[in-house]
DNA sequence: CTGCACCCTCCCCCTGGGGGAGCGTCCAGC
DNA sequence: GCTGGACGCTCCCCCAGGGGGAGGGTGCAG
């Protein structure tokens, strides 16, 4: 390749198919520098060699991966953590297809006309001692930390009960909030993030979700419109109670989670 | 339900599990208004009856659809409009997700270390003339366009011989460019879209893209930086002759796609 | 040497949100 | 009846990753 010819912006963007805005942009954030800028024009120009780089950033463009990670990606000169980087976004985009098929199967429920009416329990619960772990925690993590407290709980108290959680409403509104899970415990211990916490006396509002959890704020929902519908108000952090969850059956259809949101009660006027 | 509880949406927000940034944001755009809008405060106003609808709007937005699509699947009052509304945008979902398996599927062979060296020749093409259809056509309805082309082209002239296409830069450059697709004939005919044209003669380079057309760019890259890498300079549409596509095999991988790009020599200093 | 295609930078626009300032409102408790 | 604090309002700037277009400089061929 002697004297391999340069190609000014509007070349490579033919031979690439990515626009020359973009392959300025591309220079601007530093994912592929033109073999050479004319200092006193500002002209970019381009190598024939630089076509193949272009491609992979198109290519790696196309499934939405940062300009941040591109570049990571493209600086990376090992090929292993360069196919570890790729590895990493394609696992997001699996457990994103994963939320888009599960939002999917939800739709098609909220638009089947006449959902079921929902079944809705006033329930005054008195103070309860139990076994807890609690932590603040941000909202994509709390699966992740669930599992954790659980086994942590489920070790020290020792697996028989039903758990619960208690979730912070911050939790859904700013991405991060108190979280709590509980085992129901004679005498709770006290061992690593294992403590005895007692929940509070308070008026319930149930009702039961059945099924895995993608939909939940559906039920949520229904449950929210009841008590808005009889005169209530909603006070404080929601309850669950995995009546029957993973613990119990690796079958989600057949999940049942009670869901418990404290009330009060408004005057009308 | 008589006298049902107004929500502010602070409660409202909790209720769906939208934040109230969002919610004024919907106000805004016309997907959810308010029941009541304090005239004074500005206060916005909920009722539990708006929940389900929030709950619509939120599982369409997690299926990134448009906040103005969403606005018009809730306008629509025929449950018939709005499924086929939402069944439309399923069906974008999913070629974007084809589009996606595609794209991981090309960047795993880029990433594969030495792809194999592309086999180029130069090759001097006379002027020719054909029975062609052309058009100007967006980048997106090639496919559909040269399906319906080739398919009358084929009625009028018949299914003989091999046939091609000569696509505009500014196809990929702006999205929109002339198009043409073309069989061999004796005497072209003139039918319907269908009419003689006469191909200028040219210098080609050359070279064979093997496969479906997901990653053909890469082949037009590096036939690029072969060009680039003999001095020479592209000029002109590029041109592409289908010698085994979908008329002859439906297994894309078994393709072949001849891509000729017109070149002219230029002289180095 | 002139015209024109090409290139440059800079600014504003779009999408759908988030952060925060600065200020008005509502209501419970005193 | 007053007051404090939680909550509401609007307005502006920020993010990504582009696109459109203005206004002006360059390079090359006829």
């Amino acid at each position: 390749m002697q004297g391999a010819r340069v190609l000014t912006i509007g070349e490579f963007s033919r031979l690439t198919h990515l626009s020359v805005r973009t392959l300025r942009r591309y220079h601007d954030a530093g994912l592929l520098e033109p073999a050479e800028v004319d200092a006193a024009s500002g002209y970019r120009y381009y190598t024939g060699e630089q076509i193949p780089t272009a491609q992979v950033i198109h290519r790696l463009r196309e499934l939405d991966v940062p300009l941040a990670d591109v570049a990571r990606i493209l600086r990376s000169p090992d090929p292993g953590t360069r196919a570890a980087l790729v590895a990493d976004h394609l696992r997001r985009l699996e457990s994103e297809l994963e939320r888009t098929r599960a939002a999917v199967a939800s739709l098609r429920r909220l638009l089947r006309p006449k959902p079921a009416a929902v079944d809705v329990e006033l329930r005054r619960v008195p103070a309860t001692t139990v076994a807890a772990v609690e932590d603040d925690v941000r909202l994509e993590d709390v699966l992740g930390w669930y599992a954790g407290a659980m086994a942590e709980l489920d070790a020290v108290v020792g697996p028989a009960g039903v758990p619960g959680g208690v979730y912070d409403d911050a939790l859904f509104q700013t991405g991060r909030g108190h979280v709590l899970v509980h085992l129901p415990a004679g005498d709770p211990p006290r061992s690593g993030r294992v403590h005895p916490v007692t929940l509070p006396a308070v008026e319930l509002a149930v009702t039961t979700h059945v099924g895995a959890h993608d939909d939940i704020d559906v039920t949520y929902g229904e449950l929210g419109a009841w008590v808005t519908g009889h005169l209530l108000a909603v006070a404080g952090p929601v309850r669950e109670t995995y009546l029957v969850g993973p613990r119990d059956t690796a079958d989600p259809a057949a999940w049942r989670t009670e869901i418990g949101w404290p009330v009060f009660s408004v005057t009308p006027g």
